[in-house]
DNA sequence: GTAATTTTGGACCGTTTTAGTCGAATAGTC
DNA sequence: GACTATTCGACTAAAACGGTCCAAAATTAC
């Protein structure tokens, strides 16, 4: 009975968390980080600022947060995606295309490529770059089986990975930054770059 | 010619004038009144701080000339709207559907009856004070119309104009406010309005 | 019922930001 | 050259903001 009541003690809190996180995302993307402050934000929940404090440390610790929820989520869509094709050149266009996505998406988070907020751009690089090993393993495991099933011909399926993520990469800013278009702008630039890829691929 | 370089030099000035206008209203809209600051103005221009405050005296200067440019443009559009209709129902219910639109768009702009920014709101509604007049006149000029093509019977035009007008201020907030739904559902609300104001007003 | 713990929020502090001004420099006109 | 128009970074005073404090309220434990 004690240890129940205590784990939903613990569960309250931890819902409280979440919801001050969702709004606090509200805000950012409504703002921006700089724009939005903690009275924005307590404000939209209906408490005191002060409340917020007992749940965070500071503004700069909700964002990280709320950053970080961003990038798990992206990542577990991106996998969940991969996971249902078969074919492996369906694998990595549609690893493309869902990581282009998330990252436009996570664009309107923090609008921080725009404004040229240092801080939170080295943040979001810095756990940019824990994830890059984790791109280069699913790339990699993606160009196995497709050397496996003889669809690509390649030498160093880790060596291509890398040139592919580190590609990625460079297409983000002038992809992500360019205002014009819609979705099916993006999916027009992904596919001709996928287009690219694979001829330059399949055609050795 | 001297008389020609100066009128270059007015209307030069009136051109930047409206470039400030134009830009201000840009970052009204994205961030609020509050939020947007005169270097934001000044950085997206281009310019200097100082450099507004050569065009404008202040802030709020430049704000209230945005909301009067506003006012005066969908004033324009309401008019010309109504005059297009020959038959005085379809100028009532244009000029509803057009005013009720027109606000929608001015609640874009300033964002003031979320935020509740009490000065900017006063002035807003004072300024929207001054067109009351004028509304009741335009809906005044309706009705006689309709009476005198024998679509309404009404025995005091200027009393059920008023009672029209207070009707639509009335229900502004609501409608405004509420977030749910595009501009679908406000064309919906307005139109079972005008159902219930044509029965009234068509039945007796 | 009382004590302990958790949660809340307005007041406050130190720092940062912002509206607005100043004065010098540059550009344009006569 | 004199005068006017325009520009902008530095500066000031006031306001805003991140974060802390501490008492009160609410909840939980005994």
């Amino acid at each position: 009975m004690e240890t129940t009541i205590k784990t939903e003690n613990m569960a309250k809190k931890t819902e409280i968390r979440t919801r001050i996180l969702n709004t606090a995302q509200e805000v950012f993307i409504r703002y921006g980080y700089g724009k939005a402050t903690m009275d924005d934000i307590a404000r939209e929940m209906g408490k005191g600022k002060s409340s917020i404090y007992y749940y965070f440390t500071s503004k700069e610790d909700i964002f990280k947060e709320v950053i970080g929820k961003e990038l798990l989520s992206m990542k577990t869509r991106i996998f969940n995606e991969v996971s249902k094709q078969e074919d492996a050149r369906e694998k990595l266009k549609v690893y493309v295309v869902e990581r282009m996505h998330g990252l436009k998406s996570l664009k309107d988070l923090y609008n921080v490529l725009r404004t040229e907020f240092t801080a939170q751009r080295d943040y979001i690089d810095q756990t940019r770059q824990q994830t890059d090993q984790e791109e280069i393993n699913i790339v990699t495991g993606i160009l196995d089986k497709g050397v496996k099933d003889g669809i690509f011909h390649l030498e160093d399926t880790v060596l291509t990975s890398i040139a592919i993520v580190t590609a990625l990469k460079g297409m983000e800013i002038p992809l992500l930054i360019t205002e014009t278009g819609g979705d099916n702008l993006l999916e027009q630039r992904l596919d001709r770059l996928l287009d690219v890829l694979f001829f330059g691929i399949i055609k050795r």
